[in-house]
DNA sequence: GCTTGACCCTCCTATGGTGGGAGGGTCTAT
DNA sequence: ATAGACCCTCCCACCATAGGAGGGTCAAGC
């Protein structure tokens, strides 16, 4: 089976296989005579997870770990666990953070009248505010 | 006013003003004799605005359009509130990506015994996502 | 056996926003 | 005059992904 196809199988890229290979997520995939690299059912499965928990959120770095788990048979899944929990935490305060631009700036763009005239609380807000700050400080 | 007190007052970091400057997202800066950038009010505020519009998500292009409308005294407001709701329509698809996500995470660590036994739902998602279509492309 | 076209290879570039550092110049206070 | 704080430019790294150039390999059809 050739990238190609391992691609297709996987739904991962050609690009990102062979970035993946570069960079040691996956082990580096055996050769054939001609210098193509060369996939099976095993490898094909990996890639698959690796695009799966990418899907999810999980980076490069704990990806790393998850497939090591994932080999592994006899991991505690107190150790998957953990590593999910972690990254959970983190796309909770992500989630948090992005909705706190959200909610200001539906109310900014809720107070703007948004027709011809120049007034606007949206640019009140970003221009004003701490507009004190710079005269006590010059 | 050196770089360094700009920096100060406007909370944007020394090496991102001169980013800013690098790339025109704000005029270049006057030069002293000894080849110093000099800044006033006026920029420390532009600096400042555009501070306040990083922390609500928006990108140097989405910046660079606030900027140029907040100069022009003789803007309509329904162009800064364009650029407002376009953002804010981005920001809801990244959220709801995430929440997505974190739903699905929170789901299978809840599932997981997380204990030293080595079954785990969340390493079992990740791999048999959809195992049947490996062995149907092989 | 030769050509064609699909596929593969490596290497380089860019993205966006930020930080870090090297190597060197400027300014200010003692 | 010297020390130390500050400034300058230029380069590198991050993370995951995509694009392209320049060239090799393979399979099918002639």
């Amino acid at each position: 089976m050739n990238i190609g196809q391992a691609a297709k199988a996987s739904g991962v890229s050609v690009k990102m296989i062979r970035y993946y290979d570069a960079v040691g997520l996956v082990r580096p995939a055996s050769r054939s005579e001609g210098n193509y690299r060369e996939y099976d059912a095993r490898e094909v499965n990996e890639l698959r997870f690796i695009r799966r928990a990418r899907t999810l959120g999980f980076d490069m770095t704990e990806i790393a770990q998850l497939l090591s788990l994932w080999r592994d048979r006899d991991r505690p899944s107190r150790e998957v666990k953990a590593i999910a929990q972690r990254h959970l935490a983190d796309l909770d305060t992500r989630i948090r953070e992005m909705q706190a631009m959200a909610d200001t700036l539906r109310h900014l763009a809720h107070c703007c009248a948004g027709d011809d005239r120049p007034d606007c609380p949206i640019l009140e807000d970003l221009g004003g505010a701490t507009p004190e700050a710079v005269h006590t400080t010059l």
